[in-house]
RNA sequence: GCGUAGGUGGCAGAGCGGUCAAUUGCAAGAGACUGUAAAUCUCUCGACCUUUGGUCUACGGGGGUUCGAAUCCCUCCCUACGCACCA
């Protein structure tokens, strides 16, 4: 078509290239000359992300390779973005404990809200626009045979090498043989795709070199390998859904504002250079304000803003950020707040466990004789777990919980 | 298949016949304080109720012994390790 033509409009800018392999990024491989020099060649290259759609959102994480392809679409190189649909429904070996499997139906869903959250970073649009596919189309034709001699390409003793099963046999923890399928389809994924290069996070090495290994062995080529810093918190853990600190992307401005606020200062410039677009010069910038003792949180503010302005608009980030300073700097009420319609008379307690406010009446009555649930046109506290609401009134539960129940 | 060690709350991990709704750490919630939902300190953290108390459900599943079991016995399931087997 004619968008094609133009498509070829590649853009070999040496400081842009370079910002593209430094920038957030852990390693490259085979090494960075290489792919320096592949990216200055001219010729449009092909690179993927993979995702598995197990959760109904992503989070920050996945953010960081996702302006890596952004910034390849960009130059001008064609992008994929894999859904891992078929890894997804049998299961993935990052626990112990089997994951739920999902259901055709629970993916598809998943991958639509996916699809909606990406295009916020990459285009899905236009003459250069990312593809989006699903592993399943060619895992799930494999037969038995296909499958042996995929597993005959790799040796248990490679599989050992990985850091979870290495640590799993150490803590005599149990290893599933399907475990070591994952890396084996994952690397089988760019075989099929014909790819040049894959952009994933640093957890991610693993599989993506995987791919690597068989690229080289059923089609001589050589696979680019980009691997993408993993945000932290301020002990060094990683930063995902897991550990309770993390953005997901499809949260309202206010929830995400706050997650970004309650990370440690010491991720500040770290978020900035990896899930955000601001120049390289700005974040220089940035720092040097902190060297000079420049209030943390002033800076965590703009970053919060920076983040949900990406994926909510900017309007929503300042509104936002308004929330935030009224509530939390302040002690006041947010501007919008859920709204619960209820009768006359009906029981406090009812309404915010039907509404999964409180989890359990236990835990509603230990909240109020802790004192923390008020009223908050009257400022006072709830002293009885047997509290009629006779009009419309505001709530506020704990710091962060506000209920308006309309009579 | 044989042997050994195990299976406890969101996770890790104590308890090994009554005082166990279960020590402790992490995670979580609340209060105080503050530079923020950071840090720190204090409290809470199965559920339900007519709440200085009472009731119910829970220590892999099922059954049993006992006045009484997470704790003892039987059985089944699951895991690790060792041995055996290994085209």
């Amino acid at each position: 078509m004619f968008g094609k033509i133009k498509s070829l409009h590649l853009d070999t800018n040496s400081e842009k290239i370079e910002e593209f392999l430094t920038r957030g990024v852990e390693n490259v491989y085979p090494n960075k000359d290489f792919v320096t020099q592949k990216l200055k060649s001219g010729d449009q290259l092909t690179f993927y992300y993979g995702i598995d759609p197990t959760a109904p959102s992503l989070h920050i994480g996945h953010s960081a390779p996702l302006l890596k392809l952004k910034s390849l679409q960009d130059l001008g190189h064609k992008i994929i973005v894999l859904i891992g649909d078929f890894t997804a429904m049998i299961g993935d070996p990052d626990k112990v404990s089997v994951r739920k499997q999902l259901t055709r139906a629970e993916v598809l869903t998943n991958c639509r809200k996916y699809k909606e959250q990406i295009g916020r970073i990459i285009s899905f649009s236009g003459n250069n626009k990312a593809e989006f596919v699903f592993n399943s189309k060619w895992l799930s034709k494999m037969n038995f045979g296909d499958v042996l001699d995929l597993a005959s390409k790799m040796t248990v003793d490679q599989m050992l090498k990985r850091d979870m099963f290495a640590k799993r046999v150490e803590e005599n923890k149990p290893i599933y043989i399907h475990e070591f399928m994952y890396p084996l389809m994952q690397g089988y994924d760019s075989v099929v795709l014909g790819v040049d290069g894959e952009i994933g996070g640093n957890d991610q090495t693993f599989n993506m070199l995987a791919g690597r290994t068989l690229m080289k062995q059923f089609s001589n080529k050589e696979k680019i390998v980009i691997a993408t810093k993993l945000l932290t918190d301020s002990f060094g853990n990683k930063m995902g859904k897991t550990e309770g600190n993390a953005v997901i992307l499809d949260q309202n401005e206010s929830d995400m504002f706050g997650a970004v606020m309650s990370w440690g200062d010491i991720s500040i410039i770290p978020a900035f250079t990896l899930v955000t677009c601001v120049s390289l010069d700005k974040i220089e910038n940035i720092k040097k304000r902190l060297e000079a003792g420049e209030n943390p949180r002033d800076i965590k503010i703009e970053l919060a803003r920076t983040i949900v302005s990406i994926y909510h608009g900017e309007k929503a980030g300042e509104k936002a950020e308004k929330d935030f300073t009224n509530v939390f700097k302040k002690g006041g009420v947010p501007e919008s707040i859920q709204e619960i319609k209820m009768k006359t008379g009906g029981l406090l307690i009812d309404v915010l466990l039907e509404n999964n406010i409180v989890s359990s009446k236990t835990d509603f009555r230990r909240l109020v004789s802790d004192g923390a649930v008020s009223i908050v046109e009257t400022d006072e506290k709830i002293t009885t777990p047997n509290f009629k609401i006779e009009k419309t009134t505001t709530f506020r539960v704990g710091k962060k919980r506000f209920v308006k129940l309309v009579v």
